[in-house]
DNA sequence: CGCAATCTTGAACACCCTCAAGCATGGTGG
DNA sequence: CCACCATGCTTGAGGGTGTTCAAGATTGCG
């Protein structure tokens, strides 16, 4: 129960989802004027979480879901006897807290990465909202669909994959929602410690290690620290047994 | 692509949503007499299915969600690779293929376990309804957060639980589910074979088999083929890591 | 600069898988 | 009705992948 120290509620930059860069990854809504106006008025915008701040913890009361602006966030589960689970990452773009719709509490923790900022989309009127948007409904059920199957791709993964097969995966899968953000697919920072990886691909610290350095003596990739480079992004694809053209699993 | 075999698509028993056993389980809505008629034009019931058949198959055109009434259904994934991963099993009262919605083709296959009927509700009017009917909207997102949970509990089973931790945890799922149709919580039939079992839990078939030995002998429960007896409710709430008055994990 | 956290590397062990064979069970056909 | 075969389940032995434990290297930050 550590408390959430919030350095950082003052004055976010007002920015309207339309001009937000993101709008077409976040909430691409084929909806008229009014209906963005309705929408903008229930998000509330530009929190600024700095590294290892919770923007919400497991169990406390659900009161909105966030969508992640600049930054990352990691979301975990922690279990009764005590051990912890990642969930998932969550990029730029990209909604958290789609599990915590069914109850009056927080599925999980959502810890910031790395200094981050959200929107938030407050639950009371989340529900109301998306009644009366039926493009708003949509996406939501939408969203929600690509979350279980992104979630049982995971199980898959946990299932029948080896380490260098999770591993090779987990590069893909940021690879190509970096891309996504016109940012470079091979050149790019982790958002997250090994240690975030080790738990989310259900491996040991160790066993990261020592796949990236697998990796790099095929000269695969680069990694130092968090910054990797991805050099032969086909024989990855080969490993994470993904057909080259294929979407990425999460 | 083995064709699926419609062996009894003829003279379903109309049974309305009100009189079903399950309308608990399955919509329980909180909604006026005209907003149930509504639902029950839209739903088409009783289509029956034989053990074996597919109720529909992964990448063919979404058609529409199931729930389940009688029998048991097993949804599948396979990858590009050729590997198949069992998502899950579904009881009667609970939907199937909520984690299509996104598309317009089944994320997943699903398979009757067993003699199975089922009630369909069509893709082109669910979203329309839902719309219409808020307390059904409440529903879906109800249900498919609760599917995004599941989905995270399984991975985490699949990451850091041992073998008679994952069987335990089955075991102790199906119970409640049972229990939860008035059904007996310490003896039953197991929908799926051991296969099954073993495909879902990440196991090989041989080590499914050993754990069940192994419970026998701890006096932990009998079994004979899919015939299950639970002996010891709280040794077993143990093993799986539970705390005793806690929700089961899927 | 120095401490703490993160990451890497090595050696031994454990859990589960693979392979292989034997055993029930049930459905089919002679 | 029983023999037969297919399928599903069980049991055993051996080996591999990843874990655990332990120590050292590197990084980041006050």
């Amino acid at each position: 129960m550590a408390p959430t120290i919030k350095l950082q509620k003052a004055a976010p930059l007002k920015v309207s989802c339309q001009q937000c860069s993101l709008s077409n990854l976040c909430l691409p809504l084929a909806v008229d004027e009014q209906d963005l106006d309705r929408l903008e008025n229930v998000i509330e915008q530009g929190r600024i979480y700095s590294r290892g701040e919770y923007v919400f913890e497991q169990n406390s009361p659900f009161r909105s879901c966030i969508a992640v602006r600049s930054g990352a966030i990691k979301t975990t589960m922690v279990t009764e006897n005590g051990d912890e689970q990642v969930t998932g990452f969550y990029l730029p773009g990209e909604l958290v807290g789609l599990d915590s719709l069914s109850s009056s509490k927080y599925a999980c923790s959502a810890k910031a990465l790395d200094r981050t900022s959200v929107c938030e989309l407050p639950a009371d009127q989340l529900e109301e909202l998306s009644h009366k948007l039926p493009g708003l409904q949509h996406h939501f059920f939408h969203l929600m669909s690509q979350e279980i199957q992104n979630s049982h791709q995971l199980a898959l993964m946990l299932s029948k994959r080896t380490a260098e097969e999770r591993i090779a995966s987990l590069l893909l899968s940021l690879s190509s929602r970096f891309q996504r953000r016109r940012l470079s697919p091979t050149h790019f920072q982790l958002p997250m410690a090994r240690n975030d990886i080790a738990n989310f691909l259900g491996l040991a610290v160790e066993t990261v290690s020592r796949v990236f350095t697998r990796f790099q003596q095929q000269r695969l990739l680069t990694a130092r620290g968090r910054e990797v480079e991805l050099l032969d992004v086909n024989a990855l694809r080969q490993i994470a047994q993904e057909a080259s053209d294929d979407k990425p699993c999460f």
